[in-house]
DNA sequence: ATGGTGGTCGCACCA
């Protein structure tokens, strides 16, 4: 048995919502997390995914954020939570739910803007709480993915120098990331490509796909359980190339379980 | 200097 799980940031449900069906027919992951679907729940097509056999669980918002997860497992996602127990936050950027036995934890992370301001300092706050919801978690099996707004070493940008303390690959932002590894999670696509030098995004300026100019920074974490079960980790390009894409990639992990 | 959203229909905000 295999268990397929992704993630794509869509900037835009609605907008992206053909590239969204076409990517599910041909991959058909088990699970599907999204980022930034920038629509509230009560616009989210539910009925399009239903008939391709998803379950849907949305936390959405008007315009900005907003996170959904797509199951193909028939009992469908247990809901676990939308948003953090201990922080009240207007931005609907986490959602969790337990598929199976494994807790799948849908991430935005703020994008911080820029080094300095108050939206750094948000996205500083918000990966804390990320920490301690995670730590207090009593999970075996956890699963994180989604978009960290982080890239984790210098491997992971196209350009380094030029991203040297920058937003998306400052230390605090690093340290923060470094952190909840140290919970006992595994970089999927990192474990299994100690070399790779692939990115997830790419400005929509500066013709910055064609020339590749990207970052890393939509990931899968697997807890330590897991890993061993953990078959292949990869980005699609793919769709980043069809006409009005998205800036970012969709990410895939497949497991033995 | 592109793209999505919403408000107003040229522009602010966000990434």
């Amino acid at each position: 048995m295999s268990f397929s799980i992704a993630t794509w940031n869509v900037n835009s449900l609605l907008v992206r919502l053909p590239h969204v069906i076409a990517w599910l027919e041909q991959h058909q992951p088990d699970v599907l997390a999204l980022q930034e679907i920038k629509c509230p729940n009560e616009k989210f097509p539910y009925d399009a995914f239903i008939r391709l056999g998803y379950h849907c669980f949305v936390s959405g918002q008007k315009t900005y954020n907003g996170v959904a997860l797509l199951s193909r497992h028939e009992r469908g996602p247990a809901p676990v939570c939308a948003g953090f127990p201990n922080f009240l936050d207007e931005q609907r950027r986490l959602l969790g739910v337990t598929i199976q036995d494994i807790l799948i934890v849908n991430v935005y992370v703020p994008n911080g803007a820029a080094v300095g301001t108050e939206k750094y300092a948000y996205k500083l706050e918000w990966l804390s709480h990320l920490q301690r919801f995670i730590q207090e978690s009593l999970a075996k099996k956890i699963i994180i993915l989604g978009d960290f707004n982080i890239a984790p070493a210098d491997a992971d940008i196209y350009e380094p120098l030029l991203w040297h303390d920058q937003v998306l690959a400052s230390g605090a932002e690093r340290d923060a990331w470094e952190g909840l590894l140290a919970l006992g999670f595994v970089d999927c696509y990192r474990h299994l490509s100690p070399s790779g030098n692939e990115y997830t995004w790419w400005d929509y300026r500066q013709a910055a796909f064609r020339r590749n100019m990207g970052l890393r920074i939509d990931h899968i974490l697997a807890s330590a359980l897991l890993v061993p079960q953990l078959k292949e980790c990869c980005v699609d390009k793919i769709p980043r190339a069809w006409e009005r894409p998205s800036d970012h990639a969709p990410v895939i992990a497949s497991f033995f379980l």
